[in-house]
DNA sequence: CGCACCCCCTGCCGGC
DNA sequence: TGCCGGCAGGGGGTGC
């Protein structure tokens, strides 16, 4: 579900809702996520005050008034949603959080691909181990460059690398590689300096493009209000197979690999 | 190190 | 109508 765009847009729209307000009480429904929750997560939590809420990548941080950070990541079907009053649990409702103004957290995860944890920064960067932040000026052609020197991984196996760029997942990918004319499979280290170029600034444009439109709702992913976004109706190859393309008219066509499909333009991207 | 494959888990959809 | 296989935005582990 979630890449950088819906995260932020989760970032963004639960921060009015939990800046500043103390957690009164946590109740743990299934602790089984993608890591089995820490015995005392809830006991940890309870007491705490939300001084800040941050990003990294795909991971939200929920910085705590104790220096420790509450780290969530929202797999494929997460949602981290506040409620005005305290409705009775849905199914997969996994977490359930009382805040001090009245208004309910709740986490939801058919899949349970997400993950929770508190801890430090240091603890934290170990467990995500995080490349550059797509959208800073870490980000750069000379950085991907110097990453994809020699190697024959496929470009856009490069770009879903959260060791490499944190955040880009496999709707954005195939997004950014048809706006920079990027073949997905292309080798990476055979790109031009010109392309590579191209790719680093058709990542910036497609995410920040994204988050403006409030990600991109397929199925299940909703902002923290429960709100979908409207991004899904911009894709120009995703999820388009056998559509034509927007710019020369040939159809779009899927590959997958690694179990994950890519959609492209054959004539478009080389 | 890279990569191909498998796994985790639930739900939905299309084909038969 | 009902069942079954394939697939889904995530990451991680293993063996080669």
């Amino acid at each position: 579900m979630p890449e950088l765009p819906e995260v932020e847009t989760v970032r963004r729209s639960l921060a009015p809702f939990l800046t500043g307000v103390t957690i009164r009480a946590v109740t743990v429904r299934e602790p089984r996520l993608r890591r089995t929750l820490a015995a005392d997560f809830a006991q940890v939590l309870t007491g705490r005050t939300i001084a800040q809420l941050g990003r990294r990548g795909k991971y939200l941080y929920l910085h705590l008034d104790d220096e420790k950070i509450w780290l969530v990541h929202l797999g494929m079907t997460g949602q981290l949603l506040v409620e005005k009053t305290e409705n009775p649990p849905l199914p997969h409702d996994h977490v359930l959080v009382t805040l001090s103004t009245g208004h309910r957290l709740r986490y939801n995860d058919p899949r349970r691909f997400g993950l929770m944890l508190i801890g430090t920064e240091a603890e934290i960067e170990t467990v995500t181990a995080l490349g550059v932040e797509p959208l800073s000026r870490m980000f750069t052609g000379r950085y991907l460059r110097e990453k994809i020197q020699r190697t024959q991984r496929a470009i856009k196996d490069v770009l879903m690398d959260q060791r490499v760029v944190a955040g880009v997942g496999n709707i954005y990918a195939s997004e950014l590689l048809f706006r920079a004319g990027v073949h997905p499979s292309r080798v990476a280290a055979t790109l031009t300096e010109a392309a590579t170029d191209r790719i680093v600034e058709a990542t910036k444009t497609v995410l920040r493009e994204a988050i403006r439109h409030r990600g991109s709702s397929i199925s299940d992913y909703r902002d923290g209000e429960g709100k979908r976004g409207g991004f899904q109706d911009r894709f120009r190859v995703y999820d388009r197979e056998g559509q034509p393309c927007s710019t020369c008219r040939q159809l779009i066509q899927r590959e997958t690999r690694g179990g994950r499909s890519s959609f492209f333009c054959a004539a478009c991207q080389r």
